[in-house]
DNA sequence: TTAAATTTTGATTATCTCTATCATTAAGTC
DNA sequence: GACTTAATGATAGAGATAATCAAAATTTAA
């Protein structure tokens, strides 16, 4: 199909994510759409953990012409997960947030009071999990392990103003 | 208030329980009503994981006299959770499932097959969490960790039946 | 013990997130 | 380009949780 839709900026990283993709869609005989692309695109463009409603309004923003609904946000994003391109958070009720899964696997610090995520990896407890499920004779298929606190900036403000 | 309300087979452990759960209460001028004392009796006497709905269900059986409404449920669980005398496991979209939080803290491993939860304590990766949560100079208020899978006996009927 | 002040309750409605449906449109195939 | 099949957007529908509100219960202070 003919757009023009701006797709510049195109890492190396991005156009093998891509061709990561097409290949999955063409293996179960899906089809290769531009909504598909786009969401996978803004995914990788941002850092952030994205609600499904977060990612519709970023891309609504960015290619309106598309007029991509949100059906679409949440069948592709099952999709992507499910391929385990994508990796979802569920923080109580809030809803899920996604995040492309390409990137190497981590757990997430989170700040109570302003929400922000951090990142990070510890091989001890990686190597601690899998022995664990082992002993129960589990078969672990995935994992997720979040630490909820004060961050260093909002333990900063605190101090200043209580 | 007079209610013929059963509370027998009240151990010392619950004792201490409701004595924290009502000086709790007075400290944050919330009012004591049979209702909030049930919702915690009835987790108390649950070991298991539950939602809301089970909770409601459980309570209309064992005191239906009380007409308590689920609205009640999920204002008490809210407040409970709030006061860190229950916690909350959340199941993406499939809602929370809540216990009491005055055993001793554990992670959970769920079968993505049959729903099981099985708890664990890992001291090494307690650890972690703790050294960690300090090198970023981050206040740690909770933690939790699931280890999705497939449990033993969901492989063995698999091996079984595929 | 009673009366006043305040909170909680149950019923109900509303909201929020996510899924199902379905007619229309677009991809893939030849 | 025509044919087959899958994807899309709009919208209705579910399910879990929150908000509203009048009635009831609890606490407090006479
Ligand atoms: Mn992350
Ligand atoms: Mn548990
Ligand atoms: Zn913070
Ligand atoms: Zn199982």
């Amino acid at each position: 199909m003919n757009s023009q839709t701006d797709f510049t900026q195109r890492t190396v990283e991005y156009e093998i994510l891509l061709a990561r993709f097409k290949e999955l869609l063409k293996k179960n005989t899906y089809k290769y759409t531009i909504q598909r692309e786009v969401i996978l695109e803004t995914l990788y463009k941002s850092d952030e953990h994205l609600t499904p409603e977060a990612l519709h309004q970023l891309i609504k923003e960015k290619f309106p012409e598309l007029k991509t609904g949100i059906a679409t946000i949440y069948r592709t994003l099952s999709l992507l997960e499910d391929s385990d391109m994508v990796t979802s958070l569920s923080f109580g009720s809030q809803g899920k947030k996604y995040e492309l899964g390409a990137k190497e696997h981590h757990d997430h610090m989170i700040c109570t009071k302003c929400g922000t995520i951090t990142e990070f990896v510890d091989e001890a407890i990686e190597e601690r999990q899998h022995r664990i499920a082992e002993e129960f004779g589990f078969e672990m298929q995935d994992h997720s392990m979040q630490i909820y606190g004060i961050c260093k900036n909002c333990k900063k403000l605190r101090f200043i103003y209580d």
